[in-house]
DNA sequence: GGCGGAATAT
DNA sequence: GATATTCCGC
């Protein structure tokens, strides 16, 4: 008659953030006028390589252009970052995604984040695609949550091999001191990554991004996705950092 | 061609 | 060291 607590998610709620804290974030990736100077609208694709070449990177910006880059006046949409989802750009192309994406940097949010979309997944599901739907966190992209992933099973392989007394043995709390082990091991770890046989069946399974919507209307998507301009008077020229913002953490 | 995972590069 | 990109197998 009455159908279980899904306590994953209403502390899954708890964890986002207050709709006063979603405020629309209306920043562009890039000035109109380094948008021009890039000839973004152009097919700014030269790369004839066919596949195995050398390096054809060519990521440093020539000019640092303009730092602050906050326009919320672009008429049709100027969404900070919105991939392949109803195209907030109003035109089709977007810059965001033309030009290069600024580092991702996960925070101990982000990579919260990360970890509960990967515990309610399971060994079975928890691939870059599903983890990255789940977590439906606006301007993350599968490559983002790969690489993440690949350095998060390799933590999680140190520990089971290691044979460290920081570990774990049933639980789930891990301690560690390292600085890279402090974002891991700030979140719990899943069971399924650290078993050996992955026994868990996908029946508990409930995905409410996928399968159904059950996130409040106003927290569907996680919007704290902010560009800032890490300028390093340096070669880093035009680095930008991705981060999610800690909002009221 | 896309995706996942490991290797490699920055 | 952290992340991105590339390489390779499926």
């Amino acid at each position: 008659m009455r159908e279980e607590t899904p306590n994953w998610l209403i502390r899954w709620e708890e964890e986002l953030p207050s709709p006063e804290e979603l405020i629309p974030i209306s920043q562009t990736l890039i000035t109109p006028h380094l948008a021009l100077a890039f000839q973004i609208g152009s097919h700014i694709n030269n790369h004839s390589s066919p596949k195995r070449t050398a390096a054809m990177y060519h990521q440093k910006l020539q000019h640092a252009a303009t730092p602050t880059m906050m326009n919320s006046d672009f008429p049709g949409g100027d969404s900070s970052a919105d991939l392949g989802s109803g195209g907030g750009i109003g035109g089709g192309d977007e810059p965001a995604r033309t030009l290069k994406r600024p580092r991702l940097v996960w925070t101990p949010q982000l990579h919260k984040r990360f970890v509960d979309a990967v515990g309610h997944l399971g060994i079975k599901n928890a691939v870059p695609k599903t983890i990255m739907q789940l977590m439906s966190v606006e301007g993350l992209t599968r490559e983002n949550v790969a690489s993440h992933l690949q350095k998060y099973r390799l933590y999680l392989r140190r520990m089971q091999g290691g044979g460290n007394g920081n570990g774990v043995s049933g639980g789930h709390v891990i301690v560690s001191d390292s600085a890279t082990d402090r974002l891991f091991a700030s979140s719990p770890v899943p069971a399924h990554f650290l078993s050996p046989e992955y026994l868990m069946a996908p029946s508990q399974l409930m995905n409410p991004y996928l399968g159904k919507h059950v996130i409040t209307q106003q927290n569907q998507v996680v919007r704290d996705l902010r560009y800032e301009d890490s300028e390093y008077g340096n070669g880093d020229v035009g680095r930008k950092v991705l981060k999610l913002f800690p909002a009221g953490n």
